[in-house]
DNA sequence: CCGGAAATGTGATTAAGGTTACGAGAATAT
DNA sequence: ATATTCTCGTAACCTTAATCACATTTCCGG
């Protein structure tokens, strides 16, 4: 891999989108290439933190599993996205595992090498506050949605977040089955797909073949911020 | 106000312990001292977030109002804290508010100045990262808790959070009234007041003109883990 | 010290959504 | 190709905690 390989993968998504050639170059000779399989954990619970990842292709899942075996989902990562940061800056344990939803491939950094790069240029530091800051915001967001939400326009949420910009046909990014669309949004699988049914019947969504495509987006957003 | 005050100040709690003169000095130059009243608005939601405050004294509430009017209380500042940063690094509005729940002092620092300051003292970000990495934490683990446990471990986990480390007899770092104790758990302030009453029956806690004091910490502790 | 406003205690009722249960279809592996 | 394992659809039931409705107490300003 290349600087300019690596810049094109990060050109489009990611906050590293404008990382200059000095930059790019210091990742990739201080990083190295790591590639993992669908179901693969790319980082576990309860290790210590000393590494972080840059995913190069293929999506990924941040959870955490509570003590009492329910499963969290927090978040799903696409190429661009740094993960496993926070156990790495505060030097505690990773507290949410990442799994490879698909092949994923990815760039890995040791904490050494990290803190060259960030005492080296001085961009980076700025840059991973930016992403940072978005982690906060969209966290915050969960917690009040989660909150102040009823089953109803929460799920809303969470499809709207799943949707791409462009949309393709109201295609989401990721097509998740039902069970795990309820750990996402905090659900039982039988909620969901009872609510799922309705808004089909309403031709606010579509379900076909197990994929789910958002028909009205505007419905739904108007679904999202209803008061029930 | 200077340096050597405001490191004292600084030294306690905060992430910004290890500060060294010259960017005591800076902080202070920059920055312009505020105060406020109980019931002030340090940060208001949906404003454009230009500055960063860092609390000297007084303890402050940051919450935020949801679209149906729900009130969500994600945390609790007290001296030390840095607060508003998100914003001001993201360019984005301010996501939720901050009130003063007592009086209230702080430092007032501008983008252009934090800009200087971040700039010139390498270890500022460093330390902004941690700070930022410890509140991604805590928000995780506010999701993983609401998601995952009912009510009973949940207040326990919140009230975990409130107390003090050096246990003086239990009491709590701030004596919330129980509604708003429901804001910050997530649960009606009638709710709070049965559980309360059930653990203070059994001697696990102590409610005693309108103050709670934790009596059983251990037990506490094990109910927070319970997976009901 | 007194009066109004919060804050608290408690019961009855209700709604939302989880859980259990089961059958059918789809996907994957051996 | 067939068995085994996910996923999906749907119904009945049950639990949790919110809501409603008061009585009571505490707090605070004048």
């Amino acid at each position: 891999m290349n600087a300019e390989e690596l810049a094109n993968i990060l050109a489009e998504h990611s906050l590293f989108a404008d990382c200059d050639e000095a930059e790019l170059a210091d990742l990739i000779l201080r990083g190295h290439f790591v590639q993992y399989k669908k179901g693969d954990e790319l980082i576990m619970q309860g290790d210590p933190g000393n590494s972080l990842l840059i995913l190069l292709s293929g999506n990924a899942r941040t959870s955490m599993i509570a003590s009492n075996g329910n499963e969290v989902v927090l978040d799903y990562a696409e190429a661009g996205q740094v993960l496993g940061e926070i156990a790495l800056l505060d030097g505690g344990e990773r507290t949410a595992s990442v799994t490879a939803i698909e092949p994923i491939s990815a760039l890995s950094i040791t904490r050494a090498a990290f803190e060259d790069i960030l005492a080296k240029h001085k961009n980076m530091a700025l840059r991973l506050l930016k992403v940072m800051a978005k982690r906060i915001r969209t966290a915050n967001s969960m917690i009040e949605g989660d909150r102040a939400y009823t089953s109803g326009p929460r799920l809303a949420r969470y499809l709207l977040r799943l949707s791409v910009a462009g949309a393709n046909e109201g295609r989401l990014k990721l097509d998740l089955s039902q069970s795990e669309l309820g750990n996402f949004a905090g659900m039982s699988r039988e909620h969901i797909n009872r609510q799922l049914s309705a808004w089909s019947e309403g031709g606010i969504v579509a379900v076909e073949s197990g994929k789910i495509r958002i028909l009205d987006h505007a419905m739904l957003s108007h679904i999202a911020e209803a008061d029930s």
